[in-house]
RNA sequence: GUCCCCAUCGUCUAGUGGUUAGGACACCGGCCUUUCAAGCCGGCGACACGGGUUCGAGUCCCGUUGGGGAUGCCA
């Protein structure tokens, strides 16, 4: 049996977005889990779209999202003799003609061929007018089949085609002489020997015209696959323009590409009940049996979930280092490994979605000046507050051993002696003093953390905002 | 307009003629608790509609409705 081999053809319009890089996981797992190849092609022949920066983009993205390609990337625009070689054959063999007729034409004449309730197909004005390579300016046509299904057997969606009778000879070559995707698309395949075809079901009529070209050129056909697309809130086929997608735009937002291929993969695939999917199982358990075949939307509360599962089962080098870049922008600076730091972040994996969020709720152990929420000091820095926090700041600084053991003793010491209060009427006010704000992780693991000095500076800061207020008021 | 495709909880889905229609996320409630989370337990919640076929349809067929995609000298 041959061996698989796929391929990713991404054009470099743009950034990386959710739904190409779902055909490329798609791609690479179907190969990594025969035991095949995985080829990536850029489709840059559109120059006027395509700019080396998304290219570089396109890679960058495929590279976080581990989807390591086989051999060398294949350049389109690098392989235009091989195209126009193509169509010459195709001329040459009858199954390609040139077509003088200008665009003008052809849209006029396609307009009235839809008033009149037609398919608007070009109708074939030059098919059989056998022009020679001197009659001027042309493009050149693929000639179809005139009746007859064009069909095959998809993957994933089964029976598929359409009746020659609703297809129009489409252009292979344009008229100043360079190939046309659909053509390209084919050629490359053939010559790249690519097994399997992957990718939207935005292209089920492109296959079409595929499969006729692929017959016209004596090569086989390949085993075809269209995946549904992923679509927007409102449905929609997800759109650079609309939505923002970009594989980039969500690693910078915090999000782990463990979990971004997990979420992905799951869109439009499934595996019974399973929910948990690393790349390497993914890579070995993908099928194509389990791609459904209605569009999927993109939820972001799954991948936040997601998220946070893959957060929590970082090792603690392997999160710092990702959560650092954002660190660093909390702190507005470089932010120095510490032991008490990694305790932190260990105690935030549980808290936190993103790595985004982690380093926001981290704000307070980056910055010297706290920032404090207004609700929270107003509820919880009150005059009752005052006694509770200068007897244990007392207790505090008296203390051996500053730890997370140490502290407990010492706030159970004070509510006791302050009449066997709540634990959380002197940890809400210490709390808000330390951090700022009503959230943080357990008291004394926040006190541990932040260290004895800055804690101590923060309580009698507290204690001063709890006078001032109980002044002015 | 024409062609193609799709249709199970809000979302992702399991389901291949006989199920109390299952799971996950989200949501709601409870437990835990020094806050927020996390965790655990529980709850709400779906086969678009109408015809067939069948002893029996979420599952098969037809139609309707709704949605999407394609209709480029773009990829």
């Amino acid at each position: 049996m041959d061996s698989v081999r796929t391929r990713f053809a991404p054009s470099p319009t743009g950034f990386l977005h959710l739904g190409s890089a779902r055909t490329a996981l798609f791609n690479w797992a179907y190969a990594r889990s025969q035991g095949g190849e995985f080829l990536l092609r850029i489709e840059d022949t559109d120059l006027d779209r395509s700019q080396e920066e998304y290219e570089l983009a396109v890679i960058e993205g495929m590279e976080w999202l581990g989807l390591d390609w086989d051999g060398e990337i294949v350049r389109q625009s690098e392989r235009r003799a091989r195209h126009i070689e193509a169509t010459q054959t195709l001329l040459d063999t009858g199954h390609a003609y040139r077509c003088q007729c200008s665009r003008e034409s052809v849209e006029e004449r396609k307009k009235r061929d839809v008033a009149a309730g037609g398919p608007g197909t070009y109708d074939g004005r030059c098919r059989d007018l056998e022009l020679g390579p001197d009659c001027g300016e042309h493009t050149v046509r693929l000639k179809l089949p005139l009746e007859g299904l064009i069909g095959w057997e998809d993957s994933v969606f089964g029976s598929s085609g359409q009746d020659a009778s609703q297809l129009g000879d489409a252009i292979i070559q344009r008229s100043d002489g360079t190939p046309l995707y659909n053509l390209a698309v084919v050629v490359d395949d053939i010559d790249m020997q690519i097994t399997h075809v992957i990718r939207g079901a935005d292209h089920q009529a492109n296959s079409v015209l595929q499969m006729a070209l692929y017959d016209a050129l004596g090569a086989p056909r390949p085993v075809m696959a269209h995946v549904p697309l992923i679509v927007d809130g409102a449905g929609k086929k997800l759109s650079k323009r609309r939505n923002n997608v970009s594989v980039q735009q969500f690693r910078e937002e915090g999000y782990l590409h463990e979990a971004l291929d997990n979420w992905i993969v799951r869109l439009g695939w499934s595996q019974g009940d399973n929910e948990i999917f690393t790349l390497e199982d993914i890579g070995r358990v993908f099928s194509l049996e389990g791609v459904g075949r209605s569009p999927a939307q993109a939820d972001i509360a799954k991948l936040d979930w997601l998220n946070q599962h893959y957060i929590k089962s970082l090792t603690s080098d392997d999160l710092f280092e990702r959560v650092r870049p954002h660190l660093e922008r909390v702190a507005g600076g470089p932010v120095e490994d510490s032991p008490s730091l990694r305790r932190l972040l260990d105690l935030l994996r549980e808290r936190s979605s993103t790595l985004v969020e982690m380093a926001e709720l981290a704000r307070w152990q980056l910055q010297d000046e706290l920032e404090y929420d207004e609700k929270a000091v107003k509820k919880h820095l009150r005059p009752v507050a005052l006694p509770l926090l200068e007897s244990l700041l007392t207790a505090m600084q008296a203390l051996p051993e500053w730890n997370e053991t140490a502290l407990a003793t010492v706030f159970d010491e004070v509510a006791e002696a302050q009449g066997g209060i709540k634990l959380g009427k002197l940890a809400q006010p210490v709390r808000v003093a330390v951090t700022g704000g009503p959230n943080s992780p357990g008291i004394f693991e926040t006190l541990e953390v932040l260290g004895r000095e800055t804690s101590v500076r923060r309580i009698e800061q507290g204690i001063a905002i709890v006078r001032e207020r109980s002044e002015s008021t």
